[in-house]
DNA sequence: TAAAAATACTCCATAGGTATTTTAT
DNA sequence: ATAAAATACCTATGGAGTATTTTTA
């Protein structure tokens, strides 16, 4: 049994008369009664009754034309959602994200993302960059927002924001009187920043910095990004962290420009060969929005 | 696209790998994997990634993959519905009859099909046989229990019982004494009988026995036929009739044989040309069965 | 007699086969 | 080098066409 047979059934069942269905199935009268007689004989059933005045549906038939009708149309509903599926319409995607970007530049993506593709469904998952990369590589995550530097060959990813580092000094802190810190003045203070293993390629990033400032920084403290300006807060330490982290609003801190204006670059990250649709237009949306905290596009209505 | 297409994409999809699922299809591979790329070219949309390492759903085809197995098990299910459509398995019968009929035979006849088609649903509509040929011709109807004589072209019958007529006297009448009672010993008796135009057959053939014994019966009243009951009971006048209405229990009626025995046919009656499968299976166990009210056959377990 | 479906046959489009090349590990 | 899929080409099944017969009102 093929489609042909049912498409066919379908006409002849909707016209009642074979001569009108094969014309409007563009083909001649005699292989329609042919491959309708194939259909009964393979089903083993009697489908029409044929008969003076005409072409009348059996039981059998009229069973069938109901189910035949709910198929042909599944069937063309299976190949829109496919289609749709490619074009990255449907679905569901993964998101990890860095607590930074949770404040500036991953609502407007998300709000701009839900508003073009309402029919995909967003899970998100706040990690550090390691955790990132090991969901991404095991299919936990579909793409991920992350700190550069990252090497990782088997994730692709590019670059989408980059901002400028500041120091973050508890505001009583002497240098907080200073416009704009020399790096080397931290020198002798003591550092709190994230554990090495939430994201070597940043935390390296940083320590790097201040060793070309001539220095090893001391880690008096360790703690999740966040967590650190209430440690700065409290006077505890200083720290060097991305400004857009400033969006969190807490009191006794003083951020400060950091001389040479070292930046920090945002990541998307997803797995490298052939990204889902889903996934490729969710990349597309934030390259062409950016994640810019200075200016977030709105997206178009 | 055709069913093979669908056929081949499901073989494909869960294999993941052309050779073994060109082998479990009995075709070879080389064409597989044309009729696999000509279903993507139709549909515009990748289904497989073919890389190293073997084959891949994309989305796309993880979308498809369900909805194909949805339908092919669909059609499988169709087919089967459509057969058991045509062996009368499944569907609908409009049963009518006559009131004698409900308390002997029609019961025995019910549960008996109801055990062997239990998917067929079953209306049942008590009607005097004219009624229940016009309902017939309508197609309200799809098998009626009709007293004969019954004349109507467009419709087939079978005589299913052939029953004394008796006649029904008040207890209290003096002809109650008699054992069997003498047609012509009622020619002056007011007559108890139901109105012509509900079975004008088996109305003109009661009269038509009259009428042979040498009287016209005087009609005193018209009545239902089980409304005849009471007004005999009540001492109004005579009647005559099938002796199976007996099985209604009433006091202060005495039922007499009449000499000669004339008897009463009851017919199960379906529109004449190709009755449907179900019809044809309840009118053949009607067959079976008999309707006979002496001896009627328990249905097997 | 007329109208419609079934049958008879013819042809060619294409499903499927064989041989071979390409590709990726 | 191997394994698997793609490509090239060939064969032949069967779908569709034309002509005709059969059937029934």
């Amino acid at each position: 049994m093929e489609l042909r047979h049912l498409r066919y059934f379908l006409a002849v069942a909707e016209e009642l008369h074979f001569g009108r269905a094969a014309r409007r199935l563009r083909i001649a009268q005699p292989p329609l009664s042919r491959q309708i007689r194939d259909l009964e004989e393979e089903m083993a059933v009697q489908l029409f009754r044929r008969d003076r005045r005409g072409v009348a549906l059996t039981p059998a038939g009229t069973s069938f034309l109901g189910d035949v009708r709910g198929i042909l149309g599944s069937l063309d509903r299976a190949v829109d959602q496919a289609q749709r599926a490619d074009r990255g319409e449907v679905g569901s995607i993964m998101v990890g994200y860095v607590s930074s970007v949770a404040y500036s530049g991953l609502p407007e993506v998300l709000r701009a993302f839900r508003l073009r593709y309402p029919e995909v469904s967003i899970g998100l998952h706040e990690m550090p960059p390691a955790a990132q990369v090991k969901a991404l590589r095991d299919g936990e995550l579909d793409v991920g927002f992350v700190r550069a530097p990252m090497e990782e060959s088997s994730l692709d990813s590019e670059v989408v924001r980059r901002e400028p580092l500041v120091a973050a000094l508890p505001a009583a802190h002497p240098l907080a009187a200073a416009k704009r810190i020399e790096l080397a003045s931290l020198a002798g203070e003591p550092f709190i920043l994230f554990p090495r293993w939430r994201g070597p390629g940043f935390f390296d990033y940083i320590v790097g910095l201040c060793r070309a400032a001539g220095f090893s920084p001391r880690i008096a403290y360790e703690a999740a990004q966040l967590d650190i300006l209430s440690l700065v807060a409290g006077g505890m330490g200083v720290s060097i962290v991305p400004s857009s982290i400033r969006a969190v609003r807490r009191a006794g801190i003083a951020f400060r420009p950091i001389v040479g204006n070292p930046s920090a670059d945002l990541l998307v990250a997803w797995r490298a060969p052939e990204p889902s649709p889903v996934v490729r237009e969710f990349v597309a949306i934030v390259q062409k929005m950016g994640m810019g905290r200075s200016k977030p596009r709105a997206p178009k209505t």
